[in-house]
DNA sequence: TCTGGGGTCCTAGGACCC
DNA sequence: TCTGGGGTCCTAGGACCC
């Protein structure tokens, strides 16, 4: 069996546990620059706020229903994750971290146990500890186990969070009760093709001839096919350094000068290079791309994007921010109001294995400078030590409704008055 | 006026080779 | 009118996830 445990409206939920006065009252996350929602409580799901809302179409909403809303505090959820993750892989040896509130638990050898009573020590154990409330699926197969904790969250009254999938007719069953669109692999795009020629269901899918499967949705489609029949396919992944490492971000307002530019790519540059650094790679490629605001089609677009390949695999913010700007010099053009940008580092190498070169030109001296600066931010705080190039920073992210880092801050504790 | 960010995998088709 | 066959590698783009 493998278990599929998710934490409810988990960015919600990491707001709600630092204020027990919003139980049962809605609450909203907004993304970055307080532009649109990313997590609603239950009772803001109830109130019709669609995932991905814009904020200022929701304002009035958000005033006349009294909707708490909080500006994203990423460190907050981050170190939620840790917690809760932490506590999980107790739970058993095989564990798959798939999102920063998901995971899988592969429960080979637990045949013997009583799941649902299994995943009831998760909940309290996890809501004792952290005080995120999650759902717990159980069923023979990854897909299935993802279904099983849809029905688990689906009808909590009945089944308070956990739903193990143990017999061959509820997993009919189930199949039969999920939509296509609901299905996880399935997307827009599959899941429109599928219901036009009527698969509606899971079930019906399940149904279809290998043949078709593979040839309109590739070998991907027909693992996950094989995978919610109940046979076996796919397993826990690995977790593995990442391929690719990207910084990129809106503005808040459309910028147009050259400047501001090579300040924000160069700030991406030297985010991507830490992110490096972290996971001990090197990259040899660096993408620099702009685009010009998307919503407003009555002003020019321009959405350029250039790859430039360097000399040797490299994670010093210094060499990084270097080519990022001669990336964005090639590609920057007057006349465009810039609305968002970002920095892409490609073809990861580990650090250590270096590729020498006879004639390179290397500056010996970025690894233990680098080491410096990563060693001072972390002591004294992000961006401490940074590059010249970002020093004009006039440009500030709007975050108006920011919690306090509680679990990360010592100057952010939570306080609690007798 | 205001509309997120960060990933993965797969495949078709082009470039190139003999 | 006729103008081969069989490979590999790379990449852009499409699909998906949270």
């Amino acid at each position: 069996m493998y278990a599929l445990i998710d934490c409810n409206n988990f960015y919600a939920s990491c707001e709600r546990v630092f204020r027990p006065d919003l139980n049962g009252k809605p609450i909203v996350v907004l993304s970055n620059n307080d532009g649109c929602v990313i997590a609603r409580s239950n009772e803001a799901k109830e109130l019709g706020i669609p995932m991905g809302a814009p904020a200022f179409e929701y304002q009035k909403v958000f005033d006349k229903e009294k909707v708490h809303v909080f500006s994203a505090n990423f460190q907050l959820y981050g170190d939620m994750s840790n917690r809760v993750m932490s506590i999980l892989s107790d739970f058993s040896p095989d564990i798959e971290i798939y999102s920063i509130d998901e995971c899988f638990l592969k429960l080979d050898g637990f045949g013997f146990f009583d799941f649902e009573s299994y995943g009831e020590q998760m909940r309290t154990k996890v809501s004792k500890s952290t005080g995120i409330p999650i759902s717990v699926g159980f069923a023979p197969t990854k897909a299935l186990a993802k279904l099983a904790n849809r029905i688990a969250k689906k009808y909590a009254e009945h089944t308070h969070g956990v739903y193990s999938m143990s017999t061959d007719a509820l997993r009919v069953k189930a199949l039969k009760w999920l939509k296509i669109e609901g299905v996880w692999g399935i997307g827009r795009q599959h899941a429109r093709r599928l219901s036009a020629i009527g698969v509606k269901t899971a079930y019906d899918f399940t149904q279809m001839e290998d043949a078709w499967v593979q040839k309109n949705m590739a070998i991907v489609g027909l693992r996950l096919k094989r995978d919610l029949c109940g046979i076996r396919t796919l397993d826990l992944e690995e977790a593995q350094a990442k391929k690719n490492i990207a910084t990129t971000r809106s503005f808040s307002n459309n910028i147009t000068e050259y400047d501001e530019l090579c300040e924000r790519v160069t700030s991406f540059a030297v985010s991507c290079s830490e992110k490096l650094r972290k996971q001990s790679s090197c990259c040899r490629e660096v993408n620099v791309f702009i685009l010009t605001n998307r919503h407003r089609t009555d002003q020019p677009q321009y959405n350029p994007s250039i790859k430039v390949r360097l000399r040797y695999a490299t994670n010093s913010a210094i060499e990084i921010a270097k080519y990022a700007l001669l990336a964005l010099k090639k590609i920057y053009k007057r006349g465009y109001g810039y609305k968002k940008a970002g920095v892409i580092v490609q073809d990861l190498v580990p650090e250590e294995s270096e590729q020498l070169s006879m004639f390179t030109d290397r500056d010996r001296r970025h690894n233990p400078l680098m080491k410096v600066v990563d060693k001072m931010n972390s002591l004294y705080g992000t961006n401490t030590l940074r590059l010249g190039a970002q020093e004009r920073r006039k440009w500030i992210m709007r975050q108006e409704k920011l919690s306090p880092r509680y679990t990360t801050d010592i100057r952010d504790i939570i306080e609690i008055v007798l």
